[in-house]
DNA sequence: GTCTATAGCACGATAGAC
DNA sequence: GTCTATCGTGCTATAGAC
């Protein structure tokens, strides 16, 4: 940004580093119950030493977090989830894998994501925009109520919550050397919701 | 349990309600965020007096989340959910069933366990109960597959873990404020759930 | 960019009076 | 059965040398 050359940028690529195996902790003790000594243990190097990289534990968390919230948020704006580009269910159902793939191309932040608790400010931030994402796919499952594509007396925010909880229970179990191929749990994850949807009333 | 008359179990009350106090405040908080002190507000009393009820904070987490384990566990020895009373898929669907019933009216002591991260060896006992659960309604399903309720090829397992992701995620957002009654929400989920299972292939 | 050392604080737990 | 007071520990974060 400024008029040096050679921007490389050389400082983003440790912090990245430094995220990366905070989340991996993260995933496997939760981010309340890990210390920074912990993760500076993970990079053979010292506490402190994270400091010139985040400005703190919760910068670390916002970090990462805000990568996966931004990577599901982008796909409400991806073209095919778009109204006018298919049915409403045939949106709802690209958001849906979507977001199966988010959560496996991004499990530890995804799954730290989705334990927060709302005890700090950026944590009630995230939650937020959590609802928000939560909303807009209701939004898309009501167009198909409109559209009768779902029974007519079908409750959309109910139906999502049961949609994204069963997507979202991936993190709990997924890891990449789960025996099935990437591809085939998350059709069948598709497949089950899909069908959930369809048959369910209230 | 000795000679003398008059077993009033008081302090058995009391330490209920200490627990059920401490529980509302780990689901709000999480369990590692939430400090004696805050419990002992809620309470009215101070951080000294929870230790005359409880050996400590892990007891009360100990005691809150047996009983959770305990509750599902017993769905597993309830007749309905033995081999003999009825086809795989049903008894598969009585387990289901009562897992969200005990979902909601174990809200809190629910939500705890599963958010657990195995960080002590409470916690990792209690995590492997949990996991013997999911086998043994990975097993019913198998015998639903052996007895041609399912597809060929589905993964028991795999689909355990979505049918059970479902379930539990009720805890995540279910309060009992919500709209719509108890038993609907619980109808839907398991139509949802069923209707998901018959349709899945791997 | 990483180190040692430590400040500052919050927490779980205990002792002992009442 | 609950209190006040305190101990010991582990944590986030910072200061300053290298």
């Amino acid at each position: 940004m400024t008029s040096k050359r050679l921007e490389r940028a050389k400082g983003s690529y440790d912090a990245e580093a430094v995220a990366r195996a905070a989340f991996d902790l993260f995933l496997h003790h939760g981010y309340n119950a890990t210390s920074l000594d912990q993760v500076a243990a993970a990079l053979n190097v010292t506490k402190a030493a994270i400091y010139y990289h985040h400005a703190g534990k919760e910068a670390i968390l916002a970090y990462g977090v805000d990568r996966a919230l931004g990577s599901l948020e982008g796909v409400l704006t991806e073209s095919p989830a778009l109204p006018g580009q298919a049915t409403p269910l045939q949106r709802f159902e690209y958001v849906l894998r979507r977001t199966l793939e988010i959560g496996m191309s991004h499990l530890a932040e995804v799954a730290v994501l989705l334990r927060l608790n709302g005890n700090t400010d950026l944590e009630r931030d995230v939650i937020k925009r959590r609802r928000a994402f939560d909303r807009a796919a209701a939004d898309i499952l009501e167009e198909a109520v409109a559209a009768g594509e779902l029974p007519e007396h079908s409750d959309p925010m109910l139906l999502t919550r049961m949609s994204m909880g069963l997507a979202n229970s991936l993190v709990e179990w997924y890891r990449p050397d789960h025996p099935r191929p990437a591809s085939e749990v998350i059709e069948t994850a598709v497949r089950f919701a899909m069908s959930g949807l369809r048959r369910s009333v209230a």
